[in-house]
DNA sequence: GTAGGGTTAG
């Protein structure tokens, strides 16, 4: 872990070589002359290096950079101005003989922010050896930048510093310090701290709310919650979007009206996060309500809700209303262009999705690792001449991030080519990048030599990994895989539900007339369950006698996400479907909504169902959208 | 003069 503290070489300063130091005097001239010099007030007009050099040298024209007030500002917005430039900030920094406290906390505090806030400790570190005592300013940017790259043992012993300058009482040192702990997964010693002090409000709750939503214990942060003395807009916020990432939709947006009852405003994160669970439960009815509500405020306009709608409605299905609003926007980021494109791919429109593609890569938009992931998969479906395209825009992209390779080696891995994923790795490797867990449940599809792999890579229990993992898994099922890999999945499985993974369970929703129907697997609470069943037996031996027999091989139970009841036919999404059969008229389209993607049984079996019933059947899954009609599915079995 | 907790795409 050694990082560069010197900015690179391709900078210099204006005037001042490398070697002349800033000598500063003991004071400034009085603090108003300097605040109102017209020199520092064209610093906060920048917008580029290059207009931060011209201010620069106008500081030094005019001698100012002889005073602390004006390097401190310079260093000030050089380092967390997004038109400021931290490697600037650190060769002026260096260039001070004996920077003030304010200085030291203010380059601290760019580097927290960088993308490599190691150099805010290395750069503790050093004050601390200049004799510089830090204070209650230092310490906030210093836990943070713990809990960002996970620097549990450095946080420790920063803990120290702070009780040895008895800062212990700080309202900003205290939170900060519950958020490092609690970030970085160390819980009992987060609620430690938090049970020993008497500073107790809004902030310091949400930040031991988090740490406990963030592995999942949603029932000690709901406790904690209830017990906030007076929660603002933010403690309401992190609550109800720890329910919307767990995907317990229904409490999420429980909350939301409890939270409207005691006449809190909601704000925007609010209104992004209600829009995400309506999202990812289908309530698009809710969702139409948000909009409604966004557009009788001043936040009708802004970027991000309108993202957060045309998520919504491509997610529900409705994805002329996405494109209208997509196309109503005067200007469109990252993931306005990903959740549009994502939108078709899962509706399987895949030309669409990748004209709207290709007229990305025409707008300023650079497009990402979820853009590619994104065309990759429709690509899939397109021919080999499609994915020839897709490799050119990964090879022409001017930043390959991790991420991105790891994209391209999971698409291709996933699409039937894993020997050129294998070589894309190894490629990658040569570039000098290091592979991470996600390259490794990427190559995993793909790979023959997974025991190898395994020993090198350290798994991190991580939602998302978990959920690629059993999907590279399952797709392989139809692969014909070696025996041998199936131990190391189930290896893994084990090292990640030891890890504290907690399997969501499964659950399909249907409408009826207007309510909402709730299936889990095995169901036993509905009260029109004996009549489900009973229309159950007659759909399995409809489909018996139509020739379909369920795997129940090892492989596909392992595989299957809602594995653990065994029970093949009772899965959520087949008592939805019975629900459906026998409470809607014969011919209506039956639509569900699933919160896990569905199982390979499953997907075969509702084929067969929609051809013996004459209904089309349209399933949402966590992924994407199957329509069922005929015998067929429109995702053409890859999912 | 600087500081603490929440937010969308995969």
């Amino acid at each position: 872990m050694v990082l560069p503290v010197s900015p690179s070489s391709s900078l210099s300063l204006p005037i001042l070589s490398s070697s002349t130091h800033h000598i500063l005097p003991a004071s400034d001239p009085p603090y108003k002359l300097l605040q109102s010099h017209p020199s520092l007030h064209f610093l906060s007009k920048c917008k580029s290096l290059q207009d931060l050099k011209q201010v620069h040298s106008q500081i030094i024209k005019t001698g100012l950079h002889n005073t602390h007030f004006a390097l401190s500002k310079l260093i000030e917005f050089c380092a967390i101005s997004p038109y400021g430039d931290l490697a600037y900030a650190l060769l002026l920094f260096e260039s001070i003989e004996e920077p003030n406290r304010f200085i030291w906390n203010n380059i601290i505090r760019g580097c927290s922010l960088s993308s490599n806030p190691i150099v805010a400790l290395e750069l503790f570190v050093r004050m601390i050896l200049c004799g510089t005592e830090p204070n209650s300013y230092t310490f906030p940017f210093l836990f943070k930048s713990c809990a960002k790259i996970g620097a549990t043992h450095e946080g420790k012993q920063i803990h120290a510093h702070v009780v040895k300058l008895g800062l212990e009482n700080d309202a900003f040192v205290h939170t900060s310090l519950i958020n490092m702990y609690a970030q970085n997964g160390e819980l009992g010693n987060a609620r430690l701290v938090f049970d020993k002090s008497t500073l107790r409000d809004a902030v310091s709750f949400t930040a031991l709310i988090t740490g406990y939503v963030s592995r999942g214990f949603m029932d000690d942060a709901r406790r904690l919650f209830n017990e906030i003395p007076v929660r603002d807009v933010v403690s309401w916020n992190a609550m109800i979007a720890g329910y919307a990432q767990c995907g317990r939709f229904e409490e999420a947006l429980a909350l939301f009206e409890e939270m409207r009852k005691a006449n809190v405003q909601p704000d925007e994160s609010t209104m992004v996060t209600v829009l995400s669970a309506c999202a990812q439960s289908g309530s698009v009815e809710l969702g139409n309500w948000v909009q409604s509500w966004i557009e009788n405020r001043v936040l009708g306009s802004n970027l991000r809700l309108v993202n957060a709608l045309i998520d919504m409605y491509s997610k529900c299905g409705d994805l002329e209303t996405a494109r209208g609003l997509f196309d109503g926007l005067h200007q469109r980021d990252v993931i306005s262009w990903n959740v549009m494109i994502g939108g078709y791919t899962k509706m399987s429109c895949y030309k669409e999705a990748l004209t709207l593609f290709q007229l990305m890569l025409r707008s300023n938009v650079e497009p990402n690792d979820v853009t590619l992931l994104g065309v990759l998969s429709a690509c899939a479906y397109l021919g080999a001449l499609d994915l020839d395209a897709a490799e050119q825009v990964f090879n022409n992209m001017n930043l390959k991030s991790l991420a991105s390779w790891n994209a391209m080696i999971s698409g291709l891995a996933m699409h039937g080519h894993p020997d050129k994923a294998i070589r894309l790795s190894e490629e990658m490797a040569n570039e000098g990048i290091k592979p991470d867990d996600i390259t490794f449940v990427g190559l995993l599809s793909a790979c023959t030599h997974a025991e190898t792999l395994m020993k090198n890579m350290e798994m991190k229990p991580d939602g998302a990994i978990w959920s690629s993992l059993l999907g590279a898994c399952r797709v392989h099922g139809r692969v014909e895989l070696g025996a041998g890999r199936w131990d190391d999945v189930a290896r893994i499985r084990n090292r990640l539900t030891n890890m504290g993974m907690k399997k969501v369970p499964g659950c399909t929703s249907i409408e009826v007339d207007g309510v909402v129907h709730e299936f889990v697997v095995s169901d036993k609470v509905h009260p029109l369950r004996k009549d489900v069943y009973k229309m159950l037996d007659e759909i399995d031996r409809l489909l018996e006698v139509a020739g379909f027999v369920p795997d129940t091989s090892e492989v596909l139970r392992d595989i299957d996400e809602e594995w653990k009841e065994g029970a093949l036919s009772h899965h959520s999404e087949k008592l939805a479907i019975a629900f459906g059969l026998i409470s809607t008229k014969p011919g209506t389209t039956i639509r569900i909504v699933k919160n896990l993607r569905v199982c390979g049984n499953c997907h075969s079996a509702t084929k067969l169902i929609s051809k013996i019933f004459n209904r089309e059947i349209i399933a949402r899954d966590k992924n994407r959208f199957h329509h069922f009609k005929d015998g067929f599915c429109s995702c053409r079995d890859y999912w």
